[in-house]
DNA sequence: CGCAGATAAGTTGTGTACAACTTAATTGCG
DNA sequence: CGCAATTAAGTTGTACACAACTTATCTGCG
């Protein structure tokens, strides 16, 4: 009758330890790169905006990462070379960020990541893709619900 | 061609958003009772051990954090009164960590949690079932891995 | 027995996460 | 127009995570 509160049978258990795997497997690929992973994160979204230098709140949307979070972080990438930070003109609240030359290398350079880390994690391509629209459909539920 | 570096297709990405998502249901509930998500699991883990108490390098195998976060979690947890830090007597190396009367009437108080953050998750309990053996499945594939 | 190597827990430093707050700029309503 | 409410980003404080290191204890081999 208490068996819910049992470890091994919490899906959330599952997921958060499963977050922290992947991580580690991440995180020897992107040290090559001195990179963390949501530092990645930060980048992929850069890539995938080509030259369109998304505010701080839009990657924020995106990524559901807060201005606490992604400051310090943007600063850290600054400092790297790998992002430009601007005030917007039309709006001198927003801050627009914008990728590097260096930043725009690294893409090339990095573009067997995604393969690399999936094989790791020894599921098959439709597993994969299963277990991404399950927990973006997690993801949303959640989402949803807290908005009202 | 480089679409595998879109947001959308990673699966790292899902499950580190969707884990993040549902600490973000915890947070409220776990809050009602001063805890964070990463102290209840510890109580989860000596909640199942029972009279057993653990030593930490126990409690992070099964949850997979190593004395760098354990060690001023567990902290925080009996400044809470909620467990009690001994050295074993056999081997003055290991700490043991047991339950305070407190910590065992917590246990009954929070017995509904793990429904109440499932039924957040909108999944039926057999797509929470696959989706705990998939993730549970990656884990120990990585960690496997990883030990070689 | 004596001590080198291993083991357990804790500490330090860095980097997320996130709540709560601050500062600056913009909006929209009277 | 004027200013209260809103919005955007950054800051502060707390709590994980984890690598690298320190300290204390133990184990086993010569």
């Amino acid at each position: 009758m208490t068996d819910d509160l049992v470890l091994r049978r919490q899906v959330c258990f599952a997921l958060y330890a499963a977050s922290r795997s992947l991580t580690d497997v991440y995180r020897p690929i992107l040290d090559e790169h001195g990179l963390t992973y949501p530092q990645y994160l930060v980048l992929l979204v850069l890539w995938e905006r080509g030259d369109e230098a998304p505010t701080v709140s839009e990657l924020g949307a995106q990524l559901r990462l807060d201005s606490g979070t992604l400051s310090p972080l943007l600063k850290r990438l600054e400092a790297a070379g790998l992002v430009v930070r601007s005030r917007a003109a039309r709006d001198e609240r927003r801050v627009e960020v914008g990728l590097t030359e260096r930043a725009r290398d690294l893409r090339q350079r990095m573009h067997d990541v995604p393969l690399r880390v999936a094989r790791a994690t020894g599921l098959t391509e439709a597993e994969l893709i299963g277990l991404r629209d399950t927990l973006t459909r997690v993801t949303e539920t959640i989402h949803r619900q807290k908005e009202q």
